[in-house]
DNA sequence: GTCAAAGGGTCCGGGAACAGACCTTTGATG
DNA sequence: CATCAAAGGTCTGTTCCCGGACCCTTTGAC
């Protein structure tokens, strides 16, 4: 009587994840990706710390030792008193590194991260397409892919570009989407920063940036879905191009 | 000096989400939710708990009250000494208790979950089709449709409906996107499960399984994606309907 | 018939997180 | 200048969770 296993796709296997880590880890590498991320930019304030570790669902002590360690990273600062808080302090490195410093994910992982980024991306923009959306969320979309125009050529590209997807994954309006787009874009930000400035490229990614601005401000789902497709498959080639 | 922020679409409250609840609950729900999902099947045996607890990353006391929380809801049944273990006893529950018997989900949670799916499935099978499967997986998938269509008009199609969805995230490779299926497939078994049995709507969705298997089989993940997006848009359809 | 192996069942000490009260600093305001 | 309020900083008792050692039950193998 050997085991009747298909043992092929064990389902188990696939399905039952190790949940947690530790809340303290969890919590620094939420608030370090979201710094990172550019959801907090530089010189901004965080949250007074009761209402951030309510929002985050955390003791505040934990939450205090999280932004101790941030602080120890030059993150953040600290200042006491009223109108004290803690500010970002946090200007991208860089770019250069060429994934050399920063310990590169594992191919599996990365090829994961893309494999969904590829597709919760243009699902996000599709959404975003379909929601009627008010005169200022669409100012707001308009500004965060001209940011990114802006931008080209400064320290802070990398985040206006991660700025402007988490816009569109924002005005997608749904929390999961917004949460795996979030969490794509923390895989993958190391590693987009590493990809190498060249102007052709950037000119490239925001114009593709545009294309999907327009088809969600025009409404057509299908259509900011193929412009973001496209634009995630040329970040894709390039990465793997970089990696090897 | 009022605040100039956007206020729009504020990243930081889009982003920040409320990171963990309890290990306990976390580590009942997964379980629960596993077994619901059809992850294990009526019968079968839960790995030894020393396994499993190092699987979901807890301790194996806290493997151990969930599991006693399970056993207190009937789902499964646990046997001592060599040969022993933990064996589910679940039955589908009689469709036909129309979202009432459930806490039905909120109107916003429940259209966050259909479009969440609705990216996240058709994504899925895209995927799945770009692999190169090997032959048991595709007899895998062949089976699994199969298994919908035999369950017909018994209590196990649910499980048997949700396993092939499974089936499909398992075969795109991707923990990422296998995870995102779980967690819709969770949000929505309850509803799902809601759905009144007429033939016609049964017999239309398998029709779509198959067009789904056809299409991954054949490696045309345009073709398959499209048609896991009739299918969601089809039970979307339908829960919409019934809940107003 | 005996025994060893594979399970579940129990217990305990230590560390992580939490909740909440309280202290200290500092800018604003009357 | 005195006071107040809004922040960060500190402390304490409690609960949750982990890790690991140990016990009990059953069954297959020799």
């Amino acid at each position: 009587m050997t085991a009747p296993q298909p043992d092929v796709g064990r389902l188990p296997e696939a399905v039952l994840r190790p949940a947690t880590a530790n809340v303290f880890e969890t919590t620094v590498e939420q608030l370090a990706t979201a710094i990172r991320l550019g959801v907090f930019v530089d010189g901004e304030q965080l949250p007074p710390e009761r209402e951030l570790s309510e929002r985050l669902g955390v003791s505040r002590n934990t939450l205090r030792d999280a932004i101790a360690a941030l602080r120890d990273s030059g993150l953040v600062t600290t200042r006491r008193g009223r109108g004290g808080g803690t500010v970002v302090t946090y200007v991208t490195p860089e770019p250069g590194s060429v994934a050399t410093a920063v310990p590169v994910r594992r191919g599996a992982a990365l090829a994961d991260a893309l494999d969904f980024r590829r597709i919760v991306e243009p699902g996000a923009a599709w959404l975003a397409a379909r929601q009627e959306l008010a005169g200022d969320q669409r100012a707001w979309l308009a500004e965060s892919a001209a940011e990114v125009w802006a931008t080209v050529d400064t320290p802070g590209h990398r985040i206006a570009d991660s700025r402007f997807h988490l816009a569109v994954a924002t005005l997608s309006g749904s929390p999961m989407v917004i949460e795996s787009v979030t969490r794509a874009q923390a895989a993958l930000g190391e590693l987009l920063a590493a990809i190498p400035v060249l102007p052709r490229n950037i000119t490239h990614s925001c114009e593709q940036h545009d294309a999907v601005v327009d088809a969600v401000l025009r409404g057509d789902a299908e259509a900011a879905r193929a412009a973001m497709e496209e634009h995630c498959d040329a970040t894709s080639a390039l990465l793997r191009g970089l990696l090897g």
